[in-house]
DNA sequence: CAAAAATATACCCGTAACGACATAATGTCA
DNA sequence: TGACATTATGTCGTTACGGGTATATTTTTG
């Protein structure tokens, strides 16, 4: 259900998931392009601080790209909350 | 004529292009999420090692979301060349 | 269930981001 | 042209990333 991306965490979630969806194993995904394995899951795991370079690796590893929009509806929140 | 956004640098280029349309100075964008104008212009000049931290405080700044989708064609650039 | 694979953590180290502040280099406009 | 705004660059101190390596924890599969 594609989440909207405006934090790490979202970013995170959304790369496991196409990840997932490509059935590559972190280890595989990572060192397709020279990362470390745990790189790779601090950043499915929405570390902040991690480096674009990281992130582009990340993409092109999965060959995908990013886009920018204008944000969308705040659209009520979700990790598993039923408020 | 939305660039594809694959490396610091067309991400850079890519929120330069969405300030300017707003009308807004780094300092002012900066300063709405607690950043320094010096760290927008090194995100705006592709500094890979920017990090997510810095990247979604400036989307918030400027009401943006991301999104990531398969990477297009090499795409053979631009002026209606029909080949 | 056990064995294997995948993912999460941890530590050390070199490097660099970012805030804070300052200044230089450009750009804009009357 | 000069005054002002904007953007680029620099230093310092604190903090943390990511590579490398190792291990713990969780998940998958027979």
């Amino acid at each position: 259900m594609i989440p909207k991306i405006t934090s790490p965490e979202t970013l995170g979630q959304a790369l496991r998931a196409e990840r997932k969806h490509k059935g590559m194993s972190q280890k595989a995904v990572g060192h397709s392009v020279g990362m470390e394995q745990h790189t790779i899951s601090k950043i499915e795991k929405g570390n902040p601080g991690t480096e674009l370079n990281s992130l582009f690796r990340l993409l092109a590893a999965l060959d995908l790209e990013l886009n920018i929009q204008p944000r969308q509806k705040p659209a009520m929140e979700s990790t598993g909350d039923n408020w």
